[in-house]
DNA sequence: ATTCAGATAAACAGAG
DNA sequence: CCTCTGTTTATCTGAA
């Protein structure tokens, strides 16, 4: 039985940087995650449940007197493992099932991936196993002096750091010798009355009691075995702090895989200042909706810094995943071609990596074009001055903050050339606009290199639906609902998700766009009324979604253009 | 080898 | 005259 093991944020690092992600790969890290998270959703409904049996041991060592609460901790011992085992089972159908859907298999031989099963080995199987030996120590006990192996187990198979080693071994004689009283009369009108026919430890005609398993007739016969076997006695009070360990060191593991998480989903979440975090979420999403074969290793979308302007690629140590701010003061004409190529959803790209293009002078890859378009539509009205759209890519972008005589002939040059960019007339003056159409159809030619995804993409989604209904699955799964996440909690899987989306809607228009193909006589007016033919899918997700909400969080919405950069860049730069 | 799209440079024109 | 805006041409480059 394979237990995927959660990833340290390094090996992340590491299998980004080795642009290794297969789309296969990247579900199972999904899974694993979302599995993680499962875990741990259950975990904290049944710590406070802990909690709570913990405290009431306590007082019940203190002063065991009154029989009715011994009543309840007794039931709500069984109720708590019992649950304990099913979030167990939980956990281990939420494995099956990725298992089934073939998303938890990993490539073997995959050094990014170790898949040592957890140390803690909290899968039933083990559980029950380690249960056995406590019940059958127990009795060993008593008779034979070959008491030890059982704790000792214990401690070295559930709890290899736990903290609490000695008191697991001590409490139970400290305690169980002491006040503990065995028997209750009254336990079974209780569980009859709450749990009658649904009791957490009969289920099937079985004793549900760790370890136990006896089969039982009836629901009777079931009560009066628990009463008799699983009464309140040193065993079962050793079984039960047993379980205690077993479920704080499941949240012991949980805390850490937690803070794993945690860090993993900061850490790929666009920090400035740290080299790597920008561009890396972005190799994720591209890696994935290109569906480019891993092994390809292409720097994918990932911008060069200009003095490195070498293409093809300085793989894994330095190249496309890691942006050095330093180094990238070199000027002058760099003939590259960026371009989106690679096709990846430029909005997506801006806006997570946005606050790195704006602190770092890397060249962003996309065209001229690309990036004209995407100031266009960002604005409120999807028009736009020259000047305005000058002002856009100095805000945007820390690499337009020099050179301003080169890219503004070139913003200028594009904005003639190109006849997706429209000039309005307009009583200020004149505005740019985008004819989306003409845009779109400039397209199909980057991604005409993959032949085989288009038609991938064309077989009514034999690549995306999976992967985006497996994503939706998992997260439903987790109540993350898939359209809200973008804007709400959870920034790394919304943007996964709505880059898959926008990468979807992208191939598709490039696929049908065709169709429309001949455009009349563009005329203006066209495209002040964006055309939003088959846009509608593509066109609110760019225009409102994590980028719009990136910008809007960055200046003011209406038109008091921030014109930090507007001056000073020009001068400096005529040199 | 060819073609194509994009980048860069620059000449030029008109408006303000 | 200068700058800004816009158009156009030429050349270079990388990729298909």
């Amino acid at each position: 039985m394979m237990t995927p093991q959660v990833i340290t944020p390094q090996q992340m690092q590491q299998i980004l940087q080795q642009q290794v992600l297969s789309p296969q790969q990247l579900q199972v890290l999904l899974q694993q995650q979302q599995a993680l998270m499962l875990q741990q959703q259950l975990q904290e409904f049944y710590k406070k449940q802990q909690e709570q049996l913990q405290l009431q041991l306590l007082q019940q060592q203190h002063a065991g007197k009154q029989p009715k609460e011994q009543q309840q901790v007794a039931t709500q011992q069984l109720a708590f493992q019992q649950q304990l085992l099913q979030m167990q089972q939980l956990q281990q159908q939420h494995l099956l099932s990725l298992q089934r859907q073939g998303l938890l298999t990993i490539q073997p031989g995959q050094p990014a991936l170790p898949l040592q099963p957890l140390a803690q080995g909290m899968i039933p199987a083990e559980l029950q196993q380690l249960w056995k030996e406590v019940t059958s120590a127990h009795t060993a006990e008593e008779t034979t002096g070959n008491n030890h192996s059982s704790l000792d187990l214990t401690t070295t198979c559930v709890s290899s750091s736990a903290p609490s080693k000695t008191s697991l071994i001590m409490n139970p004689h400290a305690s169980t010798n002491g006040q503990l009283s065995v028997h209750t009369p009254k336990r079974e009108s209780l569980s009859h009355e709450e749990h009658s026919h649904s009791h957490p430890l009969y289920g099937h005609g079985v004793c549900k009691w760790p370890g136990c398993e006896a089969v039982c007739e009836d629901f009777q016969s079931f009560l009066k075995h628990l009463n008799s076997e699983h009464a309140l006695d040193d065993r079962s009070t050793a079984q039960c702090r047993v379980q205690m360990q077993v479920v704080q060191q499941l949240e012991l593991q949980l805390a850490k895989d937690k803070e794993r998480l945690q860090a993993m989903m900061t850490h790929l979440h666009v920090k400035s200042t740290e080299p790597k975090a920008a561009p890396q979420p972005l190799n994720l999403v591209s890696s994935v909706t290109l569906s480019k074969s891993a092994s390809e290793a292409s720097p994918q979308s990932l911008p060069h810094t200009p003095t490195t302007p070498t293409a093809p690629i300085t793989p894994v140590t330095q190249g496309p995943s890691v942006i050095t701010t330093t180094s990238m003061h070199t000027v002058g004409p760099i003939r590259r071609r960026y371009s989106d190529k690679y096709n990846v959803p430029i909005s997506s790209d801006i806006a997570q990596n946005q606050e790195f293009y704006k602190n770092a002078e890397v060249r962003p890859p996309f065209t001229y074009a690309s990036l004209i378009r995407q100031a266009i539509l960002e604005s409120p009205e999807k028009q736009l001055t020259l000047n305005e759209i000058y002002n856009w890519f100095t805000r945007m972008f820390a690499y337009f903050r020099r050179n301003a005589a080169t890219w503004k002939n070139a913003v200028r040059h594009n904005l003639s050339l190109h006849k997706c960019f429209v000039r309005v007339e307009n009583v200020k003056g004149a505005v740019w606009t985008v004819d989306e159409v003409e845009f779109q159809k400039r397209r199909p030619q980057k991604i005409s290199g993959n032949p085989s995804l288009i038609k991938n993409m064309q077989s009514s989604h034999a690549y995306c639906t999976p992967l985006n209904a497996a994503l939706q699955a998992s997260m439903a799964e987790n109540s993350i609902p898939l359209y809200t996440t973008a804007s709400m909690g959870n920034p790394t899987l919304g943007n996964l998700a709505s880059a898959i989306r926008e990468e979807l809607n992208g191939a598709m228009e490039h696929t049908n766009s065709n169709e429309s193909d001949s455009s009349p006589g563009r005329s203006p007016m066209q495209a002040v009324h964006p055309v939003h033919v088959k846009e509608e899918p593509l066109d609110p997700e760019e225009a409102e979604g994590p980028l719009s909400l990136v910008t809007t969080a960055n200046h003011s919405p209406d038109f008091d253009h921030d014109r930090d950069y507007e001056d000073e860049p020009v001068n400096e730069d005529m040199e």
